[in-house]
DNA sequence: CAGTATCCAGACCGATACTG
DNA sequence: CAGTATCGGTCTGGATACTG
């Protein structure tokens, strides 16, 4: 009974929060962004500026993501011109808990790393 | 000072962990392959056959890569026919059961998509 | 400033066939 | 059985231009 064929092509039936993390993970700025959210810098515009190389396109697809995931909140002011911040959730906040204890093993892993 | 430019494309410097779990997570059957490993599947072979879609070109790229990140451990056998079997390494353990964390946080995920 | 729409090059992954 | 090689479709993300 060691065998059985799993479902389809979705693998294992693996929780929710890790196909999420499979996502957001797989996304190439998503932990720059969270990162740069996370120290303060919450508004598009900054966050662009701030991320060489990051288009106003793939940003904005990143932030919908992560606010449709609930990791980020949106908040808009009606301001002329238009302001928008992005803050961490509570959820988020423990998403990227999670996310530093792999910075954690960071020492560990170069360590790994040099005795080849 | 708030707004410093972050080096080129690889934006904050990122702990090699995460940048690792990117590169890892953003790969189709990482997951699932590791989960089977862990469960004792850990043939190739049989790796393939309970994973229904998965191929052997991109089971070996998956294998090479955990395998290059020290996450899996591979060992040959030299019969024949040969085989060869992966195991995971001490850090591949503390790797997912950081995964095992975000598994954890499924049941609060699940709410929060709830009261949408 | 925030956000959308197009277009395009390249990466990724699956199918298939093949070697030791 | 373990692993490599090749080919082609698809999807992603980067460049650019544009709207409110």
């Amino acid at each position: 009974m060691s065998e059985q064929k799993i479902s389809s092509s979705r693998s294992i039936q693996l929780p929710l929060v890790t196909s999420m993390a499979e996502d957001i993970l797989g996304c190439k700025w998503s932990l720059a962004v969270l990162q740069l959210v996370r120290q303060g810098i919450c508004r598009p515009g900054a966050i662009e500026r701030s991320l060489e190389g990051l288009t106003t396109k793939v940003l904005n697809e990143r932030l919908r993501k992560l606010t449709n995931y609930k990791i980020l909140q949106r908040q808009a002011y009606p301001e002329i011109p238009p302001r928008v911040e992005y803050r961490l959730t509570s959820f988020g906040e423990k998403f990227i808990g999670i996310l530093d204890q792999m910075a954690a093993l960071d020492r560990e892993f170069k360590d790994k790393m040099l005795d080849d």
